[in-house]
DNA sequence: ACAAAAAAATGACTTAGGTCAAGCGGCTCT
DNA sequence: AGAGCCGCTTGACCTAAGTCATTTTTTTGT
């Protein structure tokens, strides 16, 4: 069932972490220098390299951290009792993966970069003791594990009530917040997914997502070149969620 | 939009709170005697009594507190920009509810009884305070986020890739699990929702939950009267989903 | 740089579930 | 207790999205 490659190892290496890797935890309020210098210290200590289509992890291992992505994306997924795949979320520079390990001893979903990426090791425990500390730094942590349940009401939201239309055009319009959060342009998109893994994220089949896109196209929309998408009229794909602004199905920052 | 009722206050009541409405808190490990009791005092301090139809907590108000449920049950749900509502789940006693407030400074979901309820309150602050004395009770606290996180992961699967008569088995089977888990009959239950948010909940239209459930009764797996459903014969409702057994798509306690 | 393989687009047709409409029955309220 | 209302059920019909099949494009490995 699972593609053999090499297995998952912690190659600790000296890349320097900028303070990005941290936005879930630090962002977006006052933590104190001092307290920022305490988490950084903790995330400095291990590195990872992970190779596109390589696993940071899977389902079942057993659970020791979070991890910060510092450079690229992944996605995560679980895997159904008849061995296909379901795409639970993609994650991008920033963002924190792991939280589905916590509440048992091992990992529930399972992650894959989506591109050559870096990525930082939050060992839980030392989390766990940093934010008894600080209340600062515990709050924002709950505050994180929150906003991750916000973030899977929003999809359920969208998986239970959006027609195919609505819930294509929600997911470029959150990809665009997201990457315009980030520094990049919110028209100009580069998909690190395949159509496959967006229809299985949208529920939906790969020939809609592809119809869709089309159809998007022709009205103008937007304009697709492979995996690039540049988003012509953002308003009108807002329109089609029937309301002008706002945020979206998921609201990570 | 919403229905005058009466305002949201804290009833403050001497109800005796038994140790059932920490389940998620305490169970299923090692907090010590001594723990127990700082989370009883903890909770003891305010009760409230919700009845049928009022709500416990609307989104947009102000966040202060979590809630455990002593008795009943409430649905919680989101509304959209245009005014409907989101059925996001159903909360049984012992269940946990106003974490989706954590995020932000006031809750997003909203939170109403489908019967007379008693709930116990969790000052927020003053949780955060404990978990920051007691390692154990902090890890416990913790791993009830992620269960959330899972629990809503299950849904996103159930909304994702589930067909209709799939979704309603789930369903369920996922209330008989829960029915028993707090002692009652797995097999006799009292549907406490109306089919109207079944429907909603479950990303389908009320008339398909009531062809499906007769469906489901036509076969002989179920005998409905009304809101209580008997389970005949549970391994077929199982069959429906394609696989034996295990947890469905929501692995709450 | 080329060939093979995988992913994406497109068309024809099917179907699960939604929509609309009508009748039934059990609660709620006075 | 009885009237009225709302929620539930059921039927007939419709449509959005799925399925299957084919072609085109992109990616990957040598």
């Amino acid at each position: 069932m699972r593609p053999t490659e090499k297995p998952f190892t912690l190659t600790a290496q000296k890349v320097s972490c900028g303070r990005c890797c941290l936005r879930e935890l630090c962002a977006p309020i006052d933590v104190t220098p001092q307290q920022e210098d305490l988490l950084h210290a903790l995330v400095k200590q291990q590195h990872l390299s992970i190779r596109r289509g390589d696993h940071l992890y899977r389902g079942g291992m057993p659970f020791h951290s979070l991890f910060a992505i510092h450079t690229g994306s992944f996605k995560t997924y679980m895997l159904t009792d008849d061995g296909r795949e379901r795409v639970e979320g993609f994650y991008l520079s920033g963002d924190m993966l792991g939280m589905d390990g916590i509440s048992g001893d091992t990992y529930t979903l399972s992650a894959v970069a989506l591109e050559d990426t870096g990525i930082c090791v939050l060992p839980f425990h030392r989390l766990e003791e940093l934010t008894r500390e600080s209340p600062v730094v515990q709050r924002q942590f709950h505050r994180m594990m929150s906003r991750e349940i916000l973030r899977d009401k929003g999809i359920m939201m969208m998986l239970g009530q959006m027609t195919a239309e609505e819930r294509l055009a929600a997911f470029l319009l959150n990809l665009s917040q997201r990457y315009e959060a980030r520094g990049f342009s919110a028209t100009e998109l580069s998909l690190r997914m395949s159509r496959q893994d967006i229809a299985n994220y949208l529920g939906l089949k790969p020939e809609t997502v592809s119809r869709l896109l089309s159809r998007f196209q022709d009205d103008g929309i937007i304009a697709i070149s492979g995996k690039n998408v540049h988003i012509v009229h953002i308003d009108r794909l807002r329109a089609v969620l029937g309301f002008g602004d706002g945020i979206y199905f998921d609201q990570l920052p």
